[in-house]
DNA sequence: CTGAAAGCGCTTACAG
DNA sequence: CTGAAAGCGCTTACAG
């Protein structure tokens, strides 16, 4: 092995270096790196074989000023830290992300800011410094001032919708199409399968985009099973929020048998609760998350809930990023719906909790 | 107010734009919005007014190039995707790391990779394409070839080590200082108290460097309190794995009465569990969690357990590298030994937990 | 096929 | 205090 400069600290070779060791322009040592026509095999070969010998690769900050690109996305999570204790989610939403990226060579910018007017000065920054070329949003709020930046910007965006969310024209923007009705489909239709008539959902808070498309699924799903819509009461998405919920519609005229939850925390709350709310799970009452974690899977009776690959949709909102990005295809993509897993909260023949205390 | 021209999409301004308005070099611009002697305070104001109106970042790829300074600094998370699911720890830990960064002007790059070798790669590139001015490392593992690598390439960075944990000299390491030692001394002590003489420990796998120093500490701090060292049986953080390294416990001569879980999940997962591992917790055994989450707060009974501010350490870990970074001062910080917090687990006297089914 | 040259948007000695 | 100029490490027309 020839001894290389490479072992020199803070020695980073650069194209001159390599034009220099092989006899070549730097303009010859671009093409040939970057597989462009304008240099002979044979060049070719040596001007590679000298980049690896010497441990080269390219800037990417020159990179990023000749070819105006920034080689880079972002995602800006706009979410209150305590919230995000309670938020596995994301990591792995970031893993699938970062299969696609790597691909592509692309970097990923993380920022975890606590509320979406922080991140509109994240993306403002971002954007205004060219640090990226797109973003990914997530978490979308009602009237987010984070999608009329990226339209008013026209930076490149992926996020996720529902189909009737209504999206400003002219943005650069790449849907993931979200259907919350067929998830609810599947979890009403399980619970009424069961002799559930009086059921309810514990929602998350209405600012989020999501909750709102829940509420019109919901109505419309339990109006055309039971006759009319089921009641929904607003939570916040903590175990304590989720817990006053419930309390709230037990206490009601007709209390629920079932009750949907808008996440995994506030479900297990209840299940961990049960007794100081006064009833067993599942016989008095049943439990469904509105997502899987080992929260849902480690209580006791273990929670049934909607569950999904998050990492794949993080690879999904990379791809459809990336598309913008560099001006491909579609744009448009179909999530997966959620995947009912039916657990102890809502099947009696399940394995029993076990005894408390013994 | 003036019209600007930002609102032109993609047309961002340059400081060549800026000093054709207000009519001065370039250079006098740079001055002036970098805070530079070389211009007057007239000149400053006017150039500084004119930047704002035509709403002017700069490119960072331009500074990154001229200053040979990236501008970010990257945590490359080498974990497994499933093990990751079982991780909220993450995101709070850049929570912290951000509101340290935002304050320099610093981006975070985020690289989530399954192993430490694909982690060498991308610090590798990192650094290679001079993205990162430095990184910082979690989840050490024993003879770490990322330490090695940011050794041998001198790239600045922060991590979390034990006093004794050997580091190769000559690198650009910023330490946190670790100790398990008191953290273990505060649970043991609590556990004597209570009258226990059996105990042992569940450890996470081997490879890991934090592994082998509460392997060290937990050695010494039970053999001090109980004249000699309980027993470890070494699992790999999950809940299978939690369950049946204490199902072997539990068929040894001399059972425990309390057991110490290296992390939150395997803790959480006996206490799910524990019918049908025979006990009642904690009455036939107390449990302690390693790590605090959601995990252990919504069991029944909720778990005592390890806490620590994960937000506070990942403002650490920034600070750190910054002084690294920025050729600053110390570099060696002591980390705040975690905090045990009494829950159901380990306190008879506490809220008994509710009956199975009501 | 190859090389000299300009340019990306900044910073920074160096003369005036 | 101010400006012309070179340079950071790439890319990319444009002549040879």
């Amino acid at each position: 092995m020839p001894r290389t400069t490479e072992g020199a600290v803070g020695a980073r070779p650069t194209i001159r270096d390599i034009a220099r060791v092989a006899g070549v322009s730097k303009a010859s040592v671009s093409y040939a790196l970057n597989d462009l026509p304008g240099v002979s095999e044979e060049t070719r070969a040596r001007i590679r074989a000298t980049a690896t010998e010497l441990g080269w690769r390219p800037s990417a900050a020159a990179r990023s000023l000749s070819r105006a690109r920034a080689g880079a996305v972002g995602l800006a999570v706009a979410r209150d830290v305590h919230l995000l204790e309670e938020e596995p989610y994301y990591m792995r939403f970031i893993a699938g992300m970062e299969s696609v990226l790597a691909r592509e060579g692309l970097s990923l910018l993380l920022s975890v800011v606590p509320d979406v007017d922080a991140a509109v000065e994240v993306l403002r920054d971002w954007w205004g410094e060219r640090r990226v070329d797109g973003v990914v949003l997530t978490d979308l709020r009602v009237e987010d001032p984070r999608v009329a930046l990226v339209t008013e910007l026209g930076i490149p965006c992926a996020l996720r919708a529902g189909i009737d969310d209504r999206m400003p024209d002219g943005a650069q923007l790449a849907l993931s199409v979200e259907t919350e009705r067929q998830s609810f489909v599947e979890v009403v239709d399980h619970l009424v399968a069961q002799g559930h008539r009086r059921l309810a959902r514990v929602a998350g808070p209405r600012e989020f985009l999501h909750t709102r498309r829940r509420d019109i699924a919901w109505a419309e799903v339990t109006r055309s099973a039971l006759g009319r819509a089921a009641p929904v009461v607003v939570a916040d998405y903590t175990s304590a929020g989720g817990l006053a919920a419930t309390r709230e519609l037990l206490a009601g005229a007709r209390p629920p048998t079932a009750v949907v939850y808008d996440n995994d925390v506030m479900a297990a709350a209840v299940v961990a609760e049960r007794a100081s709310l006064g009833v067993r799970v599942p016989e008095d009452l049943a439990v469904v998350a509105g997502e899987d974690s080992m929260l849902c899977r480690l209580a006791s009776p273990a929670i049934s809930c909607l569950h999904r690959d998050v990492v794949a949709d993080g690879a999904r909102s990379a791809r459809l990023l990336l598309e913008v990005v560099l001006g491909r295809s579609s744009e448009v993509s179909v999530t997966e719906p959620h995947r009912l897993v039916v657990r102890g909260t809502t099947a009696p023949g399940a394995p029993a909790a076990p005894a408390a205390g013994g």
